[in-house]
DNA sequence: ATGAAAGCGCTAACAG
DNA sequence: CTGTTAGCGCTTTCAT
């Protein structure tokens, strides 16, 4: 393995000005820069980060937490960071909850964050009280992209207002009696943003005087498999049933159209689905939905972290990411009884 | 930040003893292990990562490199990944490719990946013959995860097999005449798994005595969007057209299935439609696949680099991973012409 | 069972 | 512009 000292040697200076010249610093001659560069390659030397992070206390590396990876809006998100930081030459470390809940030993606050990331990006989840303190303690940039987490600064839409105003797009069209298809978590993650949109879809019903027809409640867990459930539970309900369904997540909402297909509901004929969040597949199915991009938020958090490291203290701010209604197939006025 | 030194002070030992303390190895005796874990938590102390990197060589950091981390397969090998690292007190590495092609200089194989990770574990894509000895030369446990990589070990199913299975399936219920929808990767990265799929397929309808028509041949990218496409493609061929298309992944057998809703074509009365991959909302769609488990193959395989980490040289092999023909709704006999 | 001390390989003043 | 020289914080013989 050889170190800098080899190198040094082999180009007859110092150490220091290889370390000055491989990294790119001023004060280093374009020649003996060149020289360096060239016997470099030449023996194949790659610095060691261990002890470049031991003498700069900089790890280069900045974690990602998140309680999901095989989810759209997190893998999407992952990828954004991961664009941003290749090219920067700083790697990412990722660190997977994988909806653990109680055993989730506030571990990633201590021995797995602390010391080996130089910024945090914390995927939209629940925190508990203790965890953003510690998470604090820490002292290093911290951005949440997603949803909202008390007290730390977040690029993320504006949650509320999606789910109110795709509700209200089915109220335009006529629909006077919606349910509504929760997304509650199955661990006691507890996010925040299933509470927010539900209640955007609340303030928009009452707002149009509508009431809220109390079995036209269902649940899910934000997976497809449960808006295939949600359907099933929604045929069950008594006639006349509702004549929309606004869905917390394009996935359970895909969910809902797998099924009303094998039932025989035609959507949008005698059946609206909404749903939120752009997932691909939605676009492919048709689906109308207020669109985000989560790749683009993560890589907006990115950057703020990155701007942060940079000395601009004060680039990591809350800021409110992109959001649209999509009007597509899936939404029609109620058939007239 | 408190180090070891006055941990050390505080308990009135030698850093020596804190360190073995601490790591819990053997040479101390309990009671003033006892003590110096106390005083430790009572301090905060947390060591540093990249001292000891420094001093050990070990990084206790695994790399895993992906083609994509937002696609079905990926971001469930991920997890995989993730799940089997956490607990043993590794972090995980993430190197996307982000589909990047001709701008991907070798980097991974060099500063990217040298001497910052223990083991590697690639997520099957194409690598170029350089790039294979790259990664050998580096010297570290490296195993490749879902399709077969020239002179790697790898853990993943036999995709010859699964795709031959599946078009048997649908011959056996009697077609005679099947569209296949190609999974050509968008970039040069030239997956081999999406050649070794067609080669099943062919090999099936041959020794069957079927012939190919020329133009029953569609392409996709693997996404879902994709298999919307050419199925409008597929609408345009000549009558009579296939009774059945075999597609290279389960998102481009969804989109497919999207379009033809859209079409009015029926699934499965006026066509047959498969997949492959075992994907979730496949199941949801009721789409007769080959199933098999990403996350499962990846935690094997980060078994394995766990084992060849831990001493076991040799526990990293090539191994079939498990997979299973399922047959739900999106196929049956043709209708008679 | 414990301590002393020599590194691990690079960076960062400070000189020159 | 370049070299010298302390560390960075932990691990690891080798003594004791």
């Amino acid at each position: 393995m050889v170190g800098i000292e080899e190198v040094a040697a082999a180009a007859g200076v110092s150490t220091a000005t290889v370390s000055r010249a491989i990294r790119g610093l001023p004060r280093v001659s374009p020649k003996t820069r060149a020289k360096i560069l060239a016997t470099a390659k030449e023996l194949g030397y790659v610095p060691s980060s261990a002890a470049s992070r031991l003498a700069t206390g900089k790890t280069r590396t900045i974690g990602v937490l998140a309680p999901y990876v095989d989810r759209w809006f997190f893998g999407k998100a992952i990828a954004g960071v991961d664009q941003e930081l290749h090219g920067r030459g700083y790697n990412l470390s990722l660190f997977n909850l994988g909806g653990r809940t109680a055993p989730r030993e506030r571990l990633f606050s201590r021995s797995m964050v602390h010391k080996q990331i130089d910024a945090l990006l914390l995927l939209c989840m629940f925190l508990h009280p203790e965890e953003i303190d510690d998470l604090h303690a820490i002292d290093i940039p911290l951005v949440v992209v997603g949803g909202p987490v008390p007290g730390c600064p977040n690029v993320g839409i504006d949650d509320y207002l999606a789910a109110r105003s795709i509700t209200e797009h089915l109220i335009d069209l006529g629909h006077r009696h919606i349910a509504l298809l929760h997304g509650q978590d199955d661990s006691d993650l507890n996010f925040s943003v299933p509470k927010i949109r539900v209640e955007g879809f609340h303030d928009a019903v009452h707002a149009a005087g509508l009431e809220l027809h109390p079995d036209a409640s269902l649940f899910g867990n934000f997976t497809v498999q449960s808006g295939v459930e949600a359907m099933r539970r929604f045929m069950d309900l008594p006639e006349p049933r509702p004549t929309a369904v606004v869905c917390a997540s394009d996935e359970m909402a895909l969910g809902v159209l797998f099924e009303a297909a094998r039932q025989g509901v035609r959507v949008p004929q005698d059946l609206s689905v909404v749903g939120i969040d752009g997932h691909e597949m939605g676009e492919c199915a048709g689906l109308t939905t207020v669109w985000q991009d989560p790749t683009a938020q993560a890589r907006r958090g990115t950057q703020m972290l990155m701007g942060e490291l940079g000395g601009d203290s004060g680039a990591v701010r809350s800021e409110l990411a992109e959001q649209r209604l999509i009007v597509r197939e899936t939404t029609a006025p109620p058939r007239v009884a």
